[in-house]
DNA sequence: CTAATACTGAAGTATAGACTTCACTATTGG
DNA sequence: CCAATAGTGAAGTCTATACTTCAGTATTAG
């Protein structure tokens, strides 16, 4: 079973900001509501929202509505599939073969 | 002693950018060159070049100069210190408390 | 010795995306 | 019911940085 749907790439991207990264750091801590969670930061709400977006579509947080209050959660997924990542890049150059034989492939272009 | 002067925060902020995932993933598969790196990427040598100076500083990547030729091969060191950052952010969530002394200690403002 | 190769460095352009403003809706406390 | 709270959405600004150009150096092949 598949178990996330969300890429690498993805995740990646997400984390590849700043403040998208305060953001998952303070949430490791526990969950907290949007305004909360945009307290410490130096931006508006909607900047923040903006960001939470990017992170629940990277499955690095989840939020819940309930009555008109947010709560944002860290989501152990997007973690998984980065650590499955670096498991993958790691085998590969580990079972590279200092692959002689492509360098002399590509020799003639 | 340690292991590593790089932080995730470089580590993360280098692998945020698509180009430089595709040359990691690239090099994961053994050594390159950079003309042989930068070939099926649809950009100038001088873009690869900057992008491997990110590359390096992260601990992601090690080039060396042999004559004119400057090799790139994949450097674990980096890998390393993205996961540690994940299993440190896991480990976090999976012993936090749910806070509620701390959502409470901060009504008052 | 000359030409071609493999980069390097400085300096400018251009664009993705982080951030803002502002107007709005939905919920809740008094 | 009214005001305050908590967040949403559209649309535009603005800046960091990815990318380019161009001119240069060092190395190597013929």
């Amino acid at each position: 079973m598949p178990r996330s749907r969300v890429s690498a790439e993805t995740v990646l991207h997400a984390l590849g900001d700043p403040t998208r990264r305060a953001m998952v750091e303070r949430l490791s801590r526990g969950p907290l509501t949007v305004s909360r969670l945009a307290a410490p930061l130096n931006i508006t709400l909607t900047a923040v929202v903006q960001h939470l977006q990017i992170l629940e579509a990277s499955g690095l947080v989840h939020t819940e509505k309930l009555g008109r209050v947010r709560t944002c959660r860290l989501e152990t997924s997007g973690l998984t599939v980065l650590e499955q990542w670096i498991h993958d890049r790691r085998s590969l150059w580990e079972r590279r073969l200092d692959r002689l034989g492509d360098l002399l492939a590509e020799e003639q272009e």
